[in-house]
DNA sequence: CTGAAAGCGCTTACAG
DNA sequence: CTGAAAGCGCTTACAG
C-alpha cells in the first residue's frame, strides 16, 4: 500500500527491445522508417509488457494545437435551441483546453443559404482538423462532407437524423420512438378522442423529421388503442400570431380533439394561445425545454416535453473528436440519446 | 491561423519576477519558505500575466498515486441497485487512470453490521485520500466521517439524502419532489380513487426516505386533486412471496385503489404478482430501472419508473474528488440529480 | 533505417 | 529564504 508500482513506459520498452526511444515511438505511431524486423520485435515487447502510452506526456511534448470547427445556426429568437448544444461545446472546450483542443465557431442565420455557403467555403479553406455539425440542412453540406472525406477530416453530427454516411460519429435522437412515446403519454391522459398534430413550418425542420415522429405516434396508437386517432394541421407560414384563427376554427369544428402534439420546439407559442383560450382542457406535448416553457408547465397548459439532452450532445461531439484525434481511441459510430420526459414536477432538476 | 501562441508558463513568471522556478512553484502552492516580499512580487506577476498552471505537466512530474476508497454495499440480488453506481465509478477510474487516480473498493453485505464495521476500520487505517459513500446507513458511518474530518480527507455522498454535513460534495436525489412527480403521473392515469403506497421493508432504506416520497405525493394531491387519496400498506418482513396474501386482501377490501406506488427499487416483485392476477388495471409506479423491469414495462404492468441516473452519480463522485484533489478546483457542495421518467417507450435509450 | 539529445511545463530533492 | 538541476514520459528535429 502506498508503494507506487512504476507504470511501464516507452523507455522500458526500448531497453527490453534493445532499440532507441525514437524507434519505439515510430512503431507506436506507425510511422515510416522502421525495418520490418525491428518493428515486429518492438511490437512483441509492447504486447508482452502491456505498454500503455501516457497521454499526458504525449500531449505535453506535442506542440501543435488542434482546431475543431463548429458549423451551427447562430442563436436567435427563432433558433434558441442552439444555445444548448453550444453550451455543451463550450463546456467541453474548457475541460479539454489543456489537451490542445481549440474550437472555432462558424455561425449562420437559419434559412440564410447565402451565409451557409459562405461558412462552408470558409471551412473548406480552413485548417480545422475536425468538424461538428447538424444534419438538419442536408443539401447545403454535401460538398463540405465530400471535402472532409477527401482531406480525411473527421466530422460528428449532433441532433442527427439517422445518417450513417462516413461521419466519425452520429449523435442521434430516436424520432420515430419519440412519437411512440408521445402517444403513450397521451394515452395515459385520455383513452379515446383525437390528437391534433401541428406542423408549424418556417423552421429548419425538414419534413422527414416531423414525418417520423408522426409515424411513430400513429404506429403506437394502432397497436395499442384504436380509439385514439390523429389529425394533421399544417400551418405553412408560421409566426407568432398568424395561426390563431385557423387553430380556433379547427378546434371548434373538432370537439373530439383532446390533445395537441407539437413535434418541434415551438410549443410555447401554442401554449400562449391556450392561456387566453377558454374551454375544456386540451393536453399538450412538445419537444425541447426552454425557459419560456416553465410558466406553462406550472399552469398545467403544457403537460409533457420530450427532450434530447442538447447540451450533452454538444459536449459529446467535442469529446468524441478529442478521443479520436488525441487519444486515438476507437469511437462508436452512433450515439443514441435518451428520450427525457419533462413535466411540471421534474423540470427544476433538468 | 495555425500560429500557436505560446501559453505562458512558470518559466515566464520566474523570469518576469526575477526569481527561480522553484520559488514560483512555492508561491503557487502556498508552500512555506518564501518571504512575504517575494511572495507578493510573484503573485503580482502571476496575476498580471494571467498565468494558468498546466495540469498535464504538473501531474506528469508528480509521482504519488492518489487512492480513493469506495464504501458501498456489494452487488447481490437484494442490492442489485449498486451495480449502477459501481459501473460509473469504474468508468471514471478508467478515464482518470492517467491522472494517478486509483480506486479501492470496500464492499459489505447489506444489513451486515459486523462487516460494515470491519470495512470502516479498514478505511480508517488505510491511506486513502478521498472517500465515496452513501448516506443510507447513517449510524454506522459517523465515526468514519469524524475520522475523515480529522485527517482532512474529503468524502462524497452518492444517493444522498440531503446531508450537508462536511462532505466535499453531496450528490442528491430530490425525494419529496419525486413523490410529487409520481402523484402527477398517477393523476394523468386516473382522476379519482386511491393510491396504495407499499412499504416493503427489510431493505436498507431508512424510514425517512420512504417518508419523504410519501409526503411529496400527498402534498401534490392535496394541492391538485383531492379526489385522489393515499393509503399506506406496510409489509414488514418483505420477501418474494410473503406479501401476496396481504396485498390480495387489501386490494379486495379496497376496490377504489387504482394505483400502487412502490417507493423503492422492488417494483418488479409487485409486477410479478400483477402478472398472474386477474382483474382491472392497476397503475404501477416504482423507482430505478433494472433489466427485470423491461418485461413488465412492455406488458403495461409497470407504467412509470422514476430514476436517478445511478451510474452518473458514481461517475460524478470520482470526478468531483479528482477535481478537488488533483485539479484543485472548487467543487459544488450539492449536485441534485434529475428525476428521469422511464416508460415502455423510452427505456431502450436509458 | 536508427539513435542521441533537447524540450514540453511542471515537481522534487539537494545545496547553500 | 532561495536557486540550480534532474526527472516525469513522451515527441521532435538532427545527425549518421
Amino acid at each position: 500500500m502506498g508503494k507506487d508500482e512504476r507504470v511501464i513506459g516507452i523507455k522500458d520498452v526500448a531497453k527490453a527491445a534493445n532499440v532507441a526511444l525514437a524507434t519505439v515511438d515510430r512503431v507506436i505511431h506507425n510511422r515510416a522508417g522502421v525495418s520490418k524486423k525491428t518493428k515486429e520485435k518492438v511490437l512483441k515487447v509492447i504486447d508482452k509488457m502491456g505498454y500503455q502510452p501516457n497521454i499526458l506526456a504525449s500531449n505535453l511534448s506535442k506542440s501543435k494545437k488542434i482546431v475543431l470547427g463548429v458549423l451551427l445556426p447562430e442563436i436567435s429568437e427563432e433558433s434558441g435551441y442552439w444555445e444548448f448544444p453550444m453550451k455543451g461545446i463550450i463546456k467541453a472546450q474548457k475541460e479539454l483546453a489543456q489537451y490542445r483542443i481549440k474550437i472555432k465557431i462558424y455561425n449562420f442565420k437559419q434559412n440564410n443559404n447565402e451565409e451557409i455557403r459562405k461558412r462552408i467555403l470558409e471551412l473548406i479553406n480552413s485548417d480545422i482538423q475536425g468538424l461538428i455539425l447538424t444534419s438538419k440542412f442536408a443539401d447545403e453540406i454535401e460538398i463540405l462532407l465530400a471535402d472532409c472525406k477527401q482531406k480525411n477530416r473527421p466530422y460528428v453530427f449532433i441532433d442527427s437524423n439517422i445518417r450513417k454516411i462516413d461521419s466519425l460519429c452520429s449523435i442521434q435522437q430516436p424520432l420515430f420512438e419519440s412519437g411512440e412515446l408521445a402517444a403513450q403519454l397521451f394515452n395515459y391522459c385520455f383513452t379515446k378522442g383525437e390528437i391534433l398534430i401541428l406542423h408549424l413550418k418556417k423552421t429548419m425542420d425538414t419534413e422527414d423529421i416531423i414525418g417520423l415522429k408522426e409515424k411513430g405516434m400513429n404506429a403506437y396508437l394502432s397497436d395499442n388503442n384504436q380509439a385514439i386517432v390523429t389529425k394533421s394541421l399544417i400551418i405553412p407560414d408560421f409566426n407568432e400570431n398568424g395561426f390563431e384563427n385557423v387553430l380556433t376554427k379547427t378546434l371548434g369544428d373538432n370537439p373530439q380533439i383532446k390533445g395537441i402534439f407539437i413535434p418541434n420546439s415551438k410549443v410555447a407559442y401554442i401554449a400562449k394561445y391556450f392561456k387566453k383560450r377558454e374551454g375544456k382542457k386540451i393536453y399538450l406535448i412538445g419537444y425541447d425545454f426552454f425557459y419560456d416553457d416553465i410558466e406553462f408547465l406550472e399552469n398545467n397548459i403544457i403537460d409533457f416535453l420530450i427532450c434530447q439532452r442538447p447540451e450533452e450532445q454538444g459536449y459529446l461531439a467535442v469529446v468524441k473528436l478529442f478521443e479520436h484525434l488525441i487519444l486515438k481511441k476507437e469511437v462508436e459510430k452512433e450515439i443514441i440519446m435518451p428520450l427525457d420526459i419533462i413535466t411540471k414536477k421534474n423540470y427544476k432538476y433538468y
